[in-house]
DNA sequence: CCAATCTGGTCCTAAATTAGAACTGGATCG
DNA sequence: CGATCCAGTTCTAATTTAGGACCAGATTGG
């Protein structure tokens, strides 16, 4: 007998784990995009659809779960029409620094020296900013192996 | 006439932008947590598979890509057996810091104070990682606000 | 050495998701 | 007021995912 199975996405939701917790509310294939877009000043629907080549209906969709999960936000357009704006809430913010690590690490990894690519600045200076690195709660710099992900009770779903 | 369309996902590696072109690379439901596994020491098929509860196949397929990819490679098991170890190369280490943005940002917004979650430690003091910041190449600290993308050529696929 | 079990996959099927285009209804523009 | 724009919704087809069944080597136990 050969049935086949449930294809209902896993949810990662119940997991111990803050990097699984968060992969499952923006760890799809278009919602970091749209947030990077948000961050770039991107508030309306059609620029959002537009700018990233994506299927109106998939960006309804993305758009909706966003603002369900208090990533965005909708507002009245700010060029005063009857339209309405998306744009980030506190909490989409701080999505940030995900976006700046993604960023620094296609910079490194994925062009070649002379391939043409975007740039983050400081908007006051115009240098591109640091990189990001990590740190222990007394400044010293940390390598990823002087680190440990330290577990807590039983969890089922995810390692860290 | 309606036809429906070709399914086919969209590839975002002919970006101008890093953002982009990375989550073209690991921006699918899996590999980030594959990465972040293999962050804490898992190395074998099976660890992965029982740990993630991830479908073989498609934990399979996931292998094959960060592979092919350069994000891990295959190294003969460090147990003696006959089988292989997967472990992170270099371009694969570079992710830490998505996975600790990931992990930080995921404790600030996803859980309440006393629910149970894993923790980044200084394993030389036990005391948890200082918060990633974002600074100006002469060490201001910047928010986002103070930064912004400037654009290469033109770039049809993305807007940063 | 042989059988049972374990490991690391492949293959198949059903269900869910995605892409793309057509359609719609209200807002705007001329 | 008619044409057009904006922001979706709806429909269909193609692709992807989940979950078992199945299978070939490696390993273990007797």
């Amino acid at each position: 007998m050969r049935i086949g199975g449930v294809a209902k996405r896993v949810s990662l939701w119940d997991a111990g784990c803050p990097v699984a917790r968060a992969l499952d509310v923006i760890g799809d294939w278009w919602s970091l995009l749209i947030i990077r877009d948000a961050f770039d000043g991107v508030r309306r629907f059609g620029e959002f659809q537009t700018g990233l080549g994506i299927a109106k209906g998939m960006l309804a969709a993305r758009l909706r779960a966003l603002t369900e999960r208090g990533i965005l936000e909708t507002v009245p357009a700010s060029d005063g029409s009857a339209y309405k704006d998306y744009v980030l809430t506190e909490k989409g913010r701080g999505l940030f620094l995900v976006i700046v690590a993604l960023r620094q690490w296609g910079e490194d990894h994925l062009y070649g020296p002379r391939d043409p690519r975007s740039s983050l600045v400081d908007r006051e200076t115009g240098a591109p900013v640091a990189r990001l690195d990590l740190r222990a709660a007394d400044g010293r710099r940390l390598a990823w192996s002087d680190t440990e992900v330290r577990k807590v009770a039983r969890s089922r779903t995810g390692g860290s």
